[in-house]
DNA sequence: AGATATTCCTGGAGGC
DNA sequence: TGCCTCCAGGAATATC
């Protein structure tokens, strides 16, 4: 499920699906995921051709040569079906293509979003301008001067998007772990050092789970649709209870109404 | 401004 | 089998 991985896996798949061809019909399903649809989305994207795909923190973008691109948000569960045999329930959106492809955009709980946005006003889209640096682009001095003053914990901190962009509950929990950081710790209290732990951290295990999502990414266009999700064994996510490698027991808490989980005898 | 709580929505898991 | 409660990978919005 999506967080800046499965993303980026989702749109490595749909861009083998999509890229270079038409799109022959759309069929919007319901007027509204999160926001209203582009009420133009069919007479806009109909005929048009996929020109590139790509992703920004956790957006996947669709862009074709009318100077549209659709942006897609996956929210907490949605995910593109590839080529499925029969539309099933809370299938939204369907494309169709002239090689005879079809993408369905699945998302029970409408907490993800689709946008039209004319290409070359991308950067000025308030949803993109909001968001802070990728986290694959970031170094620790950047992280700290904007963490700095900052009283709230460092897990909120991280999970805003206008202080790094892309990082979700799971991978937030993971990093502060392999980093030794207490989620709970002020933001502007972890030190320099401390981050240049903490920023390679969350490269190495958002690379890893890129690295992983793409090993199953035949996955994604099975005939069941069902995409490649990374599911790797977590050091600390949903493991309350557990022992951590160094012999402690990983706890969950709650921060901003959201679990968290830690080992208390590893992180501070 | 920053911190915190609430809200949108459906479905799966577990208790009884 | 059913009914209930709790929980879920996100983020916009309201309130203090």
């Amino acid at each position: 499920m999506p967080e800046l991985p499965e993303v980026e896996t989702t749109v490595r798949g749909l861009e083998r699906v999509l890229k270079g061809s038409r799109i022959k019909s759309v069929e919007a399903r319901r007027p509204d995921l999160r926001r209203a649809l582009p009420l133009d989305l069919g007479q806009r994207l109909t005929g048009a051709r996929i020109t590139a795909l790509g992703r920004r923190a956790k957006y996947g973008t669709i862009e074709t040569d009318r100077g549209d691109t659709l942006v897609f948000h996956l929210g907490m569960s949605g995910r593109w079906r590839v080529d499925p045999i029969e539309l099933e329930k809370h299938d939204h959106l369907v494309l169709e293509t002239d090689e005879g492809r079809r993408v369905a955009l699945n998302d029970a709980r409408r907490f993800g979003s689709l946008d039209l946005v004319p290409t070359d006003r991308l950067g000025e889209w308030p949803q993109f301008k909001a968001l802070g640096p990728e986290p694959l682009d970031l170094d620790a001095r950047e992280l700290k001067r904007r963490l700095d003053g900052r009283t709230a914990a460092i897990k909120l901190l991280l999970l805003d998007q206008g202080i790094v962009a892309g990082l979700g509950n799971i991978y937030v929990c993971e990093a502060l772990y392999r980093a030794g950081i207490n989620p709970k710790r002020p933001g502007g209290s972890v030190s320099l050092d401390r981050l240049k732990r903490l920023v390679p951290a969350i490269h190495d295990v958002l690379d890893e789970a890129i690295e992983a999502g793409g090993s199953t990414l035949r996955d994604f266009a099975n005939p069941d649709g069902e995409l490649g999700y990374f599911s790797k064994k977590f050091s600390v996510y949903d493991r309350q209870g557990l022992p951590c490698a160094c012999g402690g027991v990983v706890r969950r808490i709650v921060q901003g109404g959201r679990s968290t989980f830690y080992c208390p005898r590893c992180q501070h």
